[in-house]
DNA sequence: GACCTGACGCCCC
DNA sequence: AGGGGCGCCAGGT
């Protein structure tokens, strides 16, 4: 599993499984996955650049509710401006109510 | 091959 | 209750 694929790619694939209008952080990643801490996810989602896979990066914020990857997108408001398109209001590059939004991996698991 | 960095999170003070 | 510091782990240089 995580023979042929990297941190990045298991990263990528539960991000890419973040239902449209949910959000999540990166320290529930890390702890899904189990295999360190939620600084590599940011960390791995800096590279989500990656070819050929649409990785919702919008979607996954720190464990505050703030856009604190906002900065590495085409646009600093780009995040902000995607989350709220699916409904989800950001003010001040924090997203209200995130509690309510929020989503865990395990959903994904459950769904599967 | 070793050191540093990095979109965070939690423990300790 | 708030602020500061350290830990995590892999990839890049």
């Amino acid at each position: 599993m995580t023979d042929k694929y990297s941190y990045f790619d298991l990263v990528y694939e539960v991000t890419r499984h973040i239902p449209a209008g949910r959000v999540t952080n990166y320290g529930a990643i890390a702890d899904y996955l189990a295999l360190g801490s939620a600084r590599m996810v940011g960390w791995a989602l800096n590279h989500s650049f990656h070819p050929g896979i649409d990785v919702p990066a919008h979607r996954v914020v720190n464990r505050k509710g703030e856009l604190s990857g906002r900065n590495h997108f085409e646009t600093p408001t780009k995040m902000a401006e995607l989350l709220k398109l699916e409904g989800i209001e950001v003010i001040d590059n924090c997203i209200v109510n995130f509690d309510q939004y929020f989503w865990h991996p395990q959903e994904m698991d459950k769904k599967m």
